[in-house]
DNA sequence: CGAGTTTGACCGGCGC
DNA sequence: GCGCCGGTCAAACTCG
């Protein structure tokens, strides 16, 4: 079993909760072989559209931990933390938690979380009548005991930015603030705005750089962009104004189209063909591999295929090819 | 006035 | 059981 140093997961920088977060210098592993000034400037504008002042130096940006790969079907990622501790998570295909999703549901998750706080809510409902107003202040939920809450499958990216919140082309209202133990900065937590969207996020700056944000999104959209250029939408993507973006929200937005395994595929051949040494089964596109299959849904679309993915949107087209 | 933000209280999970 | 902590709620507030 091969092991390759690729990704990130930034445990000390996002919080407790065990979930993979890309940086760009891991994504970006090879900049050496790699012209990324093509890449800074078909997307520059759009960077600094979104506030974003200097991103190009997260590809310098140190690594914080190593990913070992070891399948498709069972990955180890061991996380050496600034204090020397070592976590684990294991991707599967079946959830390494009860909290945790399979790759096959997740698209699904969204739905049964909004069955369960619907039925969450009537019963509370049903509680208030019984009880009328037995809180002094606040009414808050009687959360359900026999069954662990359902957690989305979560994204972090890192992001050198000196606006907190990046716009996204999503709409979001923020739903609550709290310190983040020994960080002297703050995490805001936002909610989609659209009715019936689930997708929450969470934004911070990272403690170790405060010069870093860290967005972790959770959950998929059910609905597309509001905010979306006419380039986007005329090439047919609905929600993709992220996807100018580099990699980081190229793969938000590629968990978002619900792509399928076919798609990975012209995935990794389009990474290979921008310079990624993506050769063989231990490669880094494992990483984009694993990530992707919890985030997806069975339900593949096509689009991928016929656009050439969203990272025709960065990427001058000369340097896509097709399979 | 509606949409979004602030902020303190509350809840559940988890470690000890 | 207790305390800590992340996450969420919702009243009050701000803003356009």
């Amino acid at each position: 079993m091969e092991k390759k140093e690729m990704a990130v997961k930034t445990e000390d920088a996002v919080g407790s909760s065990s979930f993979p977060c890309y940086n760009y210098s891991n994504l970006y592993p090879f900049s050496n072989a790699f012209d990324f000034s093509e890449v800074e400037k078909s997307s520059l504008g759009f960077m600094e559209l979104l506030g974003v002042q200097d991103y190009s130096p997260l590809l310098e940006l140190p690594q914080l931990s190593t990913v070992s790969v070891q399948s498709h079907h069972h990955s180890t990622v061991t996380v050496p933390s600034d204090n020397g501790k070592e976590c684990s998570e294991v991707l599967n295909h079946q959830p390494a938690t009860p909290n945790s999703s399979s790759i096959s549901s997740a698209s699904t998750d969204a739905v049964n979380d909004e069955q369960k706080k619907t039925l969450d809510q009537a019963e509370e409902d049903d509680d208030d009548d019984d009880e009328g107003q037995h809180k002094t202040k606040k009414q808050l939920k009687p959360k359900k005991t026999n069954q662990k809450r359902q957690r989305e499958p979560r994204f972090a990216f890192m992001t050198k930015s000196e606006v907190d919140h990046l716009e996204d082309g999503y709409r979001w209202r923020k739903y609550g603030q709290k310190a983040v133990k020994n960080s002297p900065f703050p995490r805001s937590y936002y909610r989609c705005t659209s009715v019936s969207c689930n997708v929450k996020k969470r934004v911070e700056r990272s403690f170790t750089d405060p010069s870093v944000v860290v967005t972790t999104y959770e959950g998929q959209h059910t609905h597309p962009s509001p905010v979306m250029p006419r380039s986007v939408v005329s090439s047919g993507y609905a929600n993709n104004f992220a996807s100018v973006l580099p990699l980081g929200n190229y793969l938000s937005q590629y968990q978002q189209q619900h792509h399928h395994h076919q798609q990975q595929k012209l995935l990794v051949n389009t990474l290979s063909s921008l310079g990624f040494p993506y050769n063989d089964s231990s490669s880094p596109k494992n990483a984009v591999f694993i990530q992707e299959r919890r985030l997806c849904s069975n339900q593949g679309t096509n689009a991928f295929l016929r656009d050439h993915g969203l990272l025709q949107d960065v990427v001058p087209s000369h340097m896509l090819k097709e399979e």
